[in-house]
DNA sequence: GGCGCGGGTTTCAATATTCGAAATCCAATG
DNA sequence: CATTGGATTTCGAATATTGAAACCCGCGCC
């Protein structure tokens, strides 16, 4: 079976459970296993079979069936009996929802994004990290079609996007110093190919409190990215906001956009700081 | 378990573990309790401590500490060291995203959402089943603010909810059932109290297309809820639109508002159909 | 300071689960 | 009807999990 290279760069999920495990009398491997089997679903790979989840993390067969098994039990799966394959269930998300409802920052924040996303015909979204991804807890769009839209729960890499840079430029020195490394051990030819981007980010971050990402995550999308100055419930929040590059006039990302975005962060810091 | 039971506190979710998988050679019980573990979270309990767990896993204290070790170390869970509690973690967010992302009515339908939120100044939503809840995968309300915002992921019971009455509507009479049999075992004193009203709503289904729910679920939200005629999927989903109470004209969901839903997901059934 | 209390964590032997190669099953295909 | 590819079952050995009890620790109280 043709089993797709993914460009997305996978790790080796199952070395990484018995290497960083392995005497860890605490851990619960098949707790992992199990939410490991979870993550191998993408929104392009939907469907899986037990033989491509044991090929994706590495766990012997019969041990996915069993994982496979207890998860549709339990509603995070679904069983397609004609193809034999494997979905996500709905059960996945109503995990998820608690988290949601119990961040204020995103009903404050909302009709501020709404504002600019419709100012600048893009979207804007507030993310926070997830390993080395920056996950979407809101989005925002013009009404009129963008092509495909983030979404909550959209997962976007931080060597790559606005927003991750945003989060990085955010972080206490050796934190970030930390998070590079990771990206560095982990995803190693991202990171060659964007630390130059991301060092610039930075810089950018510093000087005017933007930083810019053009076409780096979708060679389409042109975007800018701001960090919240203070956490939210010791979480560290950043937002992006991204336009089709077709639409931008020379120039306008850097002097209008990037300015607006802070300015809308800045608000929203006030806003939460009154409480 | 999942489901807002006001009154009754908790079942004993550990027996139900013990009872209902005793002897099942393939069932993960780790797994499965680390998922339970998850499902201890709500909106309005966000924080919970080891101890807090375990009484509401039913499960001992060590085997929680562990559960919720592990799930720290995954990101799932983060520790809050100043009140020695945990709250969900960012990765609870990203395995719910594929599901959503390859539910590709969810982009076709939004647009006649929002149209019919704006025109009735509520709220418009789409559910699938997760156990005895309707959850919510996608949400449209109009600009100015509804109260409390439903959101993807939102869980609603079955028995109360317009949504939850007709995804009962759309199934099959056996497993309509099994279903309603499942809700008078788990959630007894709901079942009592609304069993009428189920059977109401079935039939206004059958007569008029859309069923009403006036204050079931939120006492000042009065809803009005239409199945898809077809599955997407494989899976049953729904639609409601609730509006608040004080903003009704008399007559008005029953002769307005309710017959737009309807319209509304003929619409969106004839677009799916087209492809 | 001493005491008790309410978590949280550790211990450790008993127990249940997982491993994984090989066998079996099953449905689709040539 | 043989073949093929994947899913599932089998089973003894290896390993992980369990959970009662003990321990730890910070806190408030007397």
């Amino acid at each position: 079976m043709g089993a797709p290279e993914s460009a997305a760069p996978l790790s080796q999920p199952a070395a990484t459970f018995s290497y960083e495990h392995e005497g860890d009398r605490q851990f619960a491997t098949t707790l992992a296993r199990g939410l490991e089997v979870l993550r191998c679903f993408t929104p392009t790979e939907a469907m899986l079979g037990n033989k491509e989840i044991s090929v994706r993390t590495g766990l012997p067969k019969p041990t996915v069936s069993r994982l496979t098994y207890t998860l549709t039990k339990l509603g995070y799966l679904r069983h397609n009996m004609r193809l034999g394959k494997y979905q996500l269930g709905s059960a996945v998300l109503s995990i998820g929802y608690p988290l949601l409802a119990s961040m204020s920052v995103r009903q404050i924040a909302r009709p501020f994004m709404k504002e600019l996303a419709d100012y600048c015909s893009g979207s804007v979204s507030m993310g926070i990290r997830d390993r080395l991804n920056m996950v979407y807890v809101e989005s925002c769009r013009n009404g009129n079609g963008f092509s495909t839209l983030p979404d909550i729960g959209t997962a976007v890499p931080i060597a790559q996007a606005a927003v991750g840079r945003a989060f990085l430029a955010a972080l206490a020195p050796a934190e970030r110093e930390a998070v590079l490394n990771q990206i560095k051990v982990k995803q190693p030819e991202s990171y060659r190919k964007y630390k130059p981007q991301i060092d610039k980010s930075l810089e950018e971050i510093r000087a005017r409190g933007f930083c810019v990402a053009l076409g780096e995550l979708r060679r389409e999308v042109y975007a800018v990215g701001v960090p919240m100055r203070r956490t939210v419930d010791g979480e560290i929040v950043a937002f992006n906001c991204g336009v089709p590059a077709f639409s931008l006039k020379k120039g306008q990302l850097e002097d209008d956009i990037g300015p607006r975005l802070v300015a809308m962060v800045r608000t929203i810091e006030a806003s939460l700081g009154m409480h």
